[in-house]
DNA sequence: CTGAAAGCGCTTACAG
DNA sequence: CTGAAAGCGCTTACAG
């Protein structure tokens, strides 16, 4: 049973399918009664307009594409949510894919984006490959990198969006500083990322002003800030004897895998062992866990994205290249405690 | 720039577009010699097939539209997960929308996955509205329902894949009857909730049988089983006396809200209250929460509502309905304690 | 204000 | 094995 499409419209009310097509996209050429009685039939008919056809033509198809590295993580979760919400509010819609720059698979990913002729790519990605990709890969397609770009002159050719993770990094040491810890751990920055190598920098940069003795524990394990690769890291260095008073994660997904580990093995947080984790996620505030952390604005990095993203795609002003930094948060609760004696 | 079409790659090669539609199409009629050449320019050009036009003249588009109430919830984000790699594996993409049955806005999203001319709907929902919207709605596109089913044999008529909600409420009632709860508490199911209602009957029934003393306490106070209903639901119950010696929660969202709010006011867990969830998500198992709960496949779920979804799409069988029953799994942690002498 | 005609980029009988 | 032609369901100058 084949659909009904503005042909048999026309012919039902008795126009010509230009009429039709006109009624369906409020033209103004149109007079008012003709288009209420098309509209009303459509409605009757149970017509529903052929996007395909109509975006063949139009070659705009309103769907942006999104590629993120996976779903899993509540941070990446929440920002999908949130790039869904402000798309829609501007009449697009959102195609998700999972990929990460550097794997085999994102070549046919971008590819397939194209394929589709979506209008615009958010590419969500800490990799430090995700800078050359965007330029090259998108192929025409306007686009924006949802995450924190080198501070080289030879990297600011891009359109992103992102927390400023220097900052970031070097609120964190400022802040176990303040609570008097002198020896801190970062643990788990991968190798690849742009966001931990920013992070850390800022974190030893600040550390160093305060004279703090910072030590870093790469994540090699893989390609995820997951509470399981957190849990994996923190058994081995929770084992044996450790200076370290504080730790920072990259993650909260990875920060409770610390916490994990540490009450296994019977090391209190943060009695033994403060904890600061980055993100926000939801179940950092839960009892019992009470997670001190670095919050990202999810809802405002998505709004600033798919604003940006839609600049490009909506109007043809001169090439022009935008880079905006978004100011983490410190957000206290109780899993970082303070070494200082009472009365300050 | 406008891109490369075929009748581009046609003329380069020096054939017709038929031609190298064939090549692109793998055509058992085409020398292989001509297709190795035409794909090879094809890529030296980063020619793009639009999918555009091939859907609109093969009338299939290979994506599938997935409704579900929202992505907050990490169970519904798990489940799309598992959703977006079944389908992918068979050759399918999802276009993952936000919208519940009972909703103004899902009309418009049903005619809009009608105007994107998805192959197939999945619907996610535990909503008594459901039932109807799907056969009504689908509008001749092959739909499943992912959520129960009431029993009864006019509902019968729908494609279905759930849990087996009513052995879960059934589980949970027979696991607090062998730990030696006789005063229990069921908080929190929705009154417009299919699944609730079945859980609800499971649980009452087995109560009944064992001789329990079963209280529900409704959730009417918004659409979701979320931490934030189930601790507001909590403040309230918790506050005064109450009786009862474990509480049961249909979601472990809820559950975790329950949990805040029994560590607020001071109620031990699981030493005043034993705790039971439903779902079984990740946070559930985090040190100091350790959760006991009814655990939801969210991958076999997701395997067979897709596997169900395609045969209805690809395969031109008799008309047929299949309702697929999984059985959840009791997995005990730490938030459940036995009330009988420890000797047994 | 309305319509006939061309065209968006593909696929698919049909003829050779 | 290859190609000319019709057509998928729309939009958009262009002419009236």
């Amino acid at each position: 049973m084949a659909r009904t499409t503005i042909k048999d419209i026309a012919r039902i009310a008795g126009v010509s399918v230009t009429t039709v097509s006109r009624a369906l996209n409020d033209a103004p050429e149109i007079r008012p009664e003709t288009r209420e009685r098309i509209l009303r039939i459509c409605r009757e008919q149970g017509f529903r307009i052929n996007y395909l056809a109509r975006s063949l033509v139009s070659s705009r198809t309103h769907v942006l594409g999104v590629v993120l590295p996976d779903l899993s993580g509540p941070f990446h979760a929440a920002l999908s949510l949130h790039l869904e919400r402000y798309a829609r509010e501007r009449g697009y819609q959102i195609l998700l894919c999972c990929g990460r720059p550097g794997d085999d698979r994102i070549d046919d990913l971008f590819a397939f984006l194209v394929s589709q002729r979506v209008d615009g790519i958010l590419l969500v990605s800490a990799s430090s490959a995700a800078q050359e990709l965007l330029p090259s890969r998108a192929q025409g397609i306007p686009s924006v990198l949802l995450g924190d770009v080198p501070p080289e002159a030879s990297c600011r050719r891009i359109n992103a969006v992102s927390t400023d993770n220097y900052v970031g990094g070097a609120t964190a040491a400022a802040y176990l500083h303040r609570l008097g810890h002198r020896q801190v751990l970062y643990l788990g920055p991968r190798r690849d990322s742009v966001t931990h190598a920013l992070r850390l920098q800022g974190f030893l940069d600040t550390a160093a002003a305060w004279q703090m003795e910072a030590q870093v524990v790469y994540n090699d394990l893989g390609a995820a800030s997951s509470a399981a690769n957190g849990y994996r890291l923190a058994r081995q260095m929770l084992a044996g004897d450790f200076p370290q008073t504080a730790v920072f994660a990259p993650s909260d997904a990875m920060a409770l895998g610390v916490l994990q580990a540490a009450d296994e093995l019977g090391v209190s947080v943060p009695g033994r062992l403060s904890l600061l984790g980055y993100d926000d996620i939801e179940y950092a505030a839960l009892p019992k866990i009470r997670l001190s952390t670095l919050a990202q604005p999810t809802g405002a990095l998505a709004r600033s994205a798919v604003q940006l993203l839609l600049e490009l795609v909506e109007e043809d002003a001169p090439p022009s290249y935008t880079l905006k930094l978004i100011t983490p948060r410190l957000v206290e609760r109780s899993s970082c405690r303070s070494l200082l004696p009472a009365g300050r």
